[in-house]
RNA sequence: CGGGGCGUAGCGCAGUUUGGUUAGCGCGCGUGGUUUGGGACCACGAGGUCGCCGGUUCAAAUCCGGCCGCCCCGACCA
């Protein structure tokens, strides 16, 4: 049975103005505030727990695979920021500065990081002298400021919650080995835990990190056909080893420069989930993000009131050690109005009980997605809601992965192209000589940008959709967030 | 950065055009009671530097100037 309402509403529908209803969600789910200095948010505790569950997932696997924690300073000296020309270039222009210690004026500014590579390097610089040294596995969870002109909650704010991992390799080929193992990781987390399927590759030059040699990015594709970068992980050649000055003697008794990569993820992953899977009544969370999986609502009502609520802590404590449960229990609140306030907030399974429950030894287990509602005796109520949780998870992924799939296509012609992006119909895949100026056209005639070039895929024939001469690689394009 | 909108109680708003006693309404909040299977009801009550600064005036939420902040559209941006 589905459950179908005129209500209220407290968020404007998402197809009508996607922007409004992001802000709104955010807002009343209670994920996010702002607060009183400009592009600065509050994140709140529940939307503190989706990050949560993001780095305590990460984490284990960057141990797993061989990483540690580690902790760089705020501050970066500005002559240190200096020394790698494209990475100064490219950030420059958004650091904050720190120009005054106490009452005195410093004799160098300081820039508040926006990224760590000109402070962690230089220690790279003293801790390695061999072969034997390498390769060193580190990151960083942290936060990060870049003085942005627009922001949005979670999407771009001027400081942001991120983990950045940093390593120092002996060979190109282990540097590089070391982002694909990360993207790996990244696709891991945005497809099997947060159920939102991404296309991954390589950036092309003019979009890569300031200052890296190869981009490895993972991008997903929002409800409004926009695409949102949701990860890199960065090969920095040595690049940086070489501006910083990082050395190492080989077996061979040469002294050759470290190559280094850095790769992260940010809270705006928490914008990607919010925009992926929300609808009209708000949040949809994917289980194994979810802060709670499980909320039970009793329904009270007089002389009953003692056995349901008693039924309604048993089935809570049954369920604790298993799932992460919510019993909602507070007198002050009609089922009704918890029934929609927990929608709002994306709790996936939701387990109603009340006196004809108890009386019949069932309770009922309504799913966030689609709102069905089915009645399970009391005993089978753990299995069910596991056997929820998982479908839940799966039917989010398929839905996403359907969207994904259907709002990419391949367009053979520069007109077909451009009407696509300007339409923003998903992502449109061409083919590309890898010429600056095919790219820059397309650019200007669009309004989108190119996204990722796939890597295991190659042209066989097919032509630069802008000049006609061969095509090199695949490119697929959108306008971005 | 450009265009548009907004800022009055925790939230949503009216009042501003045409200045005039003590600034209102709904929701929410507190207390008491009745309620509770899809956003309950009654009674009483608390809650305001009208975004900030300055100006005009006997008098400013209201008029004038400046500033700040937020939202939407666009530009820019790893």
């Amino acid at each position: 049975m589905v459950v179908e309402r005129e209500t209220v509403r407290d968020i404007p529908k998402k197809a009508d103005n996607m922007s409004e209803w992001y802000t709104a969600v955010a807002l009343k789910a209670e994920l996010a505030d702002y607060t009183p200095i400009r592009g600065f948010m509050a994140i709140r505790p529940y939307g503190y727990a989706l990050w949560e569950a993001i780095q305590s997932w990460l984490d284990r696997r960057f141990k797993e695979t061989g990483h540690m924690s580690a902790y760089f300073p705020l501050l970066i000296p500005e002559s240190f920021l200096q020394k790698e020309a494209e990475h100064v270039e490219g950030f420059a222009p958004q650091v904050a500065w720190v120009t005054r210690g106490g009452d005195e004026e410093l004799a160098e500014r300081l820039v508040v990081r926006p990224t760590s590579e000109a402070i962690i390097l230089p220690m790279y610089a003293k801790w390695i002298q061999s072969y034997r040294d390498l390769p060193v596995l580190l990151l960083q969870w942290n936060s990060v400021v870049r003085w942005e002109k627009s922001t949005r909650l979670f999407l771009r704010t001027s400081e942001f919650l991120w983990h950045e991992g940093h390593t120092a390799h002996r060979t190109e080929d282990d540097a590089d080995s070391e982002c694909r193992l990360i993207l790996g990781i990244y696709k891991q987390l945005l497809e099997e835990i947060m159920a939102i399927p991404v296309l991954v590759g390589t950036k092309p030059p003019s979009e890569r990190f300031a200052g890296a040699t190869n981009t490895y990015t993972l991008e997903a594709l929002m409800p409004d056909g926009q695409a949102i970068q949701a990860g890199t992980s960065h090969f920095l050649g040595q690049n940086f080893a070489k501006a910083f000055n990082v050395k190492f003697l080989d077996s061979d008794n040469q002294e050759k420069y470290i190559w280094s990569t850095s790769w992260a993820v940010s809270t705006r992953l928490i914008g990607t989930l919010i925009m992926a899977h929300g609808d009209d009544r708000g949040l949809v969370l994917p289980p194994k993000m979810a802060p709670y999986e499980v909320v039970i609502v009793p329904i009270l009502g007089k002389q009953e009131d003692p056995q349901v609520l008693a039924a309604a802590r048993a089935l809570a404590e049954r369920l604790r050690g298993r799932f992460r449960v919510r019993l909602d229990d507070r007198e002050a609140y009609t089922p009704g109005w918890k029934f929609n306030e927990w929608e709002l907030r994306g709790v996936p399974v939701r387990v109603e009980i009340g006196p004809r429950d108890v009386a019949s030894g069932q309770v009922v287990l309504v799913r966030r997605t689609g709102l069905t509602k089915d009645a399970v005796s009391t005993d089978a109520a753990p299995e069910a809601i596991a056997t929820a949780l998982n479908e839940i998870q799966q039917e989010m992924y398929s839905r996403a992965k359907v969207y994904l799939d259907s709002h990419t296509t391949a367009a053979a012609t520069l007109d077909e192209a451009v009407e696509r992006l300007q339409e923003r119909r998903g992502f449109v895949k061409v083919g590309w000589c890898e010429r600056q100026e095919c790219e820059d056209t397309l650019r200007e005639k669009s309004g989108a940008s190119p996204r990722v070039i796939p890597l295991d895929e190659r042209p066989s024939g097919e032509t630069c959709v802008v000049c006609g001469r061969p095509a090199t690689v695949w490119m697929y394009w959108a306008r971005a967030y």
